[in-house]
DNA sequence: CTTAGGG
DNA sequence: CCCTAAG
């Protein structure tokens, strides 16, 4: 009975402005004369040109049922129109339509939307993402149909139709869209309800572009956009004049796909979403946004998922600042999102003050991973000194291990609960929750990203923290002093957040309590055995490792020496902080000797001299 | 992994 | 404190 799309595929192109510049250009005031054709979706996803008795019963249908046209939940989608200058009598002008149009998809979209398009970028972004998906969507559906009734994706569909089925006998659910040339400002939102008639065409010349040349058409297009254009192709100047020149058309649709009779996927989320997922953008960047056929990772993607792209998808077309040619080139290509918009992406429930990602709103926010197309850029808030700072954790560029310098971090935030206060009065910032995701987040980074040349992450971070490690430097003496007494404490360094935190890497100063407790290990335990030192006297500082017991060990047998040698300023040096006890540099002259007795003979005489003495 | 020793 | 070599 109807012939399928694919019948009319050659003739789609062009033929709409064709017979939009024959038949409507001539007569003036003719407002957004945008022809569409019914078509209903056959069961197996063709579409088909519907018959004169259809149209006169939708159009009779549209007429009386202007605002309660049921919008059925899984609406199908034919995202084609059939134009066929042959028989217009077919054709339903969207002129005699918008009133039933508009307040349909009013009420269709409005509550949604209006809640996403709040700036006029956003609106336009919206509506440009539109010239965008329904291509996409088409083919899928085709794609998915898999049948002999395959359309060919060339076929420029970007003003879909929705049909309700209600009055079309139709068993295939559908809806009607309008394609709006111009839906009103921008900024008033052009699908509220409360929204006047749209004004079609509101640029008086654009109902002549179909008769224009090319040269005509890239004169224009180089008075709508202010650039030159080299693209010979009519209908995409056409178009891209059409949009740069109506920069709110917002065709809302839904996304929707027949698979052997059954919907698949679609819904009015999934306009949302698109919209949502490309934010704001400056308005070069809407004009030029791609707005033909659609990706084919689309549909390998996520065959369930046809709304539209995911924004990875996007990404991995982007293939930089395309200029016209080679955006009309390659209509395959997808724009990538912006960095900034991935940003923006990962706040969706903030509306954090954009550009200067300086000020975290929350710690809970303060650490963000935000992924674009695989590659995960995690950024952190850090509190020093009252100011925050933002601390990549990795180079966008080259995803470095930020090993030690996390670390610091960690041990810097630590010392300082140690210095000031208990963890419950002290007000920094970063929590030990926090702290564990930090971690959290090295350790992945870590992962995915391999090793790296330690000295690059050095090099790289270090100057922020030279500061910070110079305030603990100073505030060191005190912690010393205070915590010297209690010996077996130093609770304070047994704080939940000490426990996982991972080894300082950054100095930390042996506490008298520490020393006492090294020599009383070794002397237990035997030089040498610093793990069982570690283990069993050191359990609760995490952060001290065999290594750093046997360093200090080290470093206790040489003062012990030296102060034997100098035979004096053994307990108060010259460094304040280093106050070690001449008692306890004595055992650990002893222990040092039980541990190898074959150490130097002088040394070896005058210490047992000394002891004498 | 633990130790020892050099840097 | 780090790194490495050696058991």
């Amino acid at each position: 009975m109807f012939g399928n799309v694919e019948d009319y595929g050659e003739t789609f192109q062009d033929s709409v402005f064709q017979t939009r510049g024959g038949s409507l250009s001539s007569t003036n005031q003719v407002r957004n004369p945008v022809a569409y054709k019914l078509v209903r979706v056959a069961g197996d996803g063709r579409l088909v040109p519907a018959t004169d008795e259809e149209i006169l019963e939708v159009k009779d249908l549209l007429e009386n049922n202007e605002n309660d046209m049921p919008i059925l939940p899984d609406p199908i989608l034919t995202e084609g129109y059939i134009a066929d200058e042959g028989s217009p009598s077919q054709y339903l002008q969207l002129e005699s339509l918008e009133g039933l149009f508009q307040s349909e998809t009013a009420e269709a979209y409005t509550e949604n939307l209006n809640a996403r398009l709040e700036s006029k970028e956003e609106l336009m972004y919206g509506s440009q993402m539109h010239f965008t998906l329904p291509d996409t969507k088409f083919q899928i559906s085709n794609e998915l149909s898999g049948n002999e009734e395959q359309v060919q994706p060339e076929v420029f569909l970007q003003e879909p139709i929705r049909f309700s089925s209600n009055g079309c006998s139709m068993n295939q659910s559908m809806d009607v869209s309008p394609y709006s040339d111009a839906t009103g400002s921008p900024k008033e939102p052009a699908l509220s309800t409360a929204a006047p008639k749209p004004e079609f065409c509101r640029v008086a010349g654009e109902i002549c572009l179909e008769n224009l040349s090319i040269k005509a058409l890239q004169e224009t297009f180089r008075a709508t956009f202010g650039r030159e254009t080299t693209c010979k192709d009519k209908k995409w100047l056409k178009r891209r004049i059409r949009m740069g020149r109506n920069n709110s058309c917002v065709v809302p649709t839904t996304s929707l796909t027949i698979n052997d009779n059954k919907l698949i996927g679609g819904g009015q989320d999934n306009y949302n979403d698109t919209i949502n997922s490309f934010g704001k953008e400056d308005e070069e960047r809407a004009t030029n946004y791609k707005d033909t056929p659609s990706s084919p990772d689309c549909i390998k993607g996520n065959p369930n998922d046809l709304g539209y792209c995911p924004v990875e998808t996007f990404v991995d077309h982007y293939s930089g600042n395309e200029d016209f040619e080679g955006e009309h080139r390659s209509a395959k290509r997808v724009r990538k999102p912006t960095r900034r918009y991935i940003e923006e992406i990962s706040k969706t429930d903030e509306k954090q003050q954009s550009d200067e990602s300086i000020v975290p709103s929350k710690d809970q926010r303060s650490i963000q991973a935000v992924s674009s197309g695989g590659r995960v850029v995690v950024t952190r808030m850090v509190s020093l000194a009252g100011s925050r700072i933002q601390v990549p954790y990795v180079s966008h560029v080259r995803r470095s291990r930020p090993r030690e310098n996390i670390l610091a971090l960690g041990e810097f935030h630590s010392r300082s609960w140690e210095v000031e206060a208990t963890p419950e009065e002290s007000n920094l910032n970063l929590c030990p929750s926090q702290l564990n995701n930090d971690r959290n987040l090295v350790s992945g980074v870590k992962s995915a990203s391999g090793p790296v040349k330690k000295e690059n992450d050095k090099e790289h971070l270090k100057p922020i923290f030279a500061e910070v490690d110079q305030d603990i430097m100073i505030m060191e003496p005190e912690r010393l002093d205070s915590s010297g007494d209690s010996s077996d404490d130093n609770n304070n360094s047994d704080l939940p957040i000490r426990q996982n935190a991972i080894r300082r890497k950054h100095h930390r100063a042996w506490t008298l309590s520490e020393v006492v407790k090294l020599v009383e290990g070794v002397s237990k335990y035997g030089v040498g055995k610093w793990s069982e030192i570690k283990k069993l006297s050191f359990s609760s500082h995490a952060y001290r490792t065999p290594v750093d017991l046997k360093d200090k060990w080290r470093n206790l047998r040489k003062a012990s020496f030296a102060q034997t040698n100098s035979n004096q300023m053994g307990s108060v040096k010259k460094h304040g902080w280093m106050a070690v006890p001449s008692h306890i540099l004595l055992k650990v002259r002893e222990l040092a000797h039980k541990q190898s007795p074959a150490v130097s003979k002088a040394r070896m005489l005058r210490g047992s001299r000394n002891q004498f003495l």
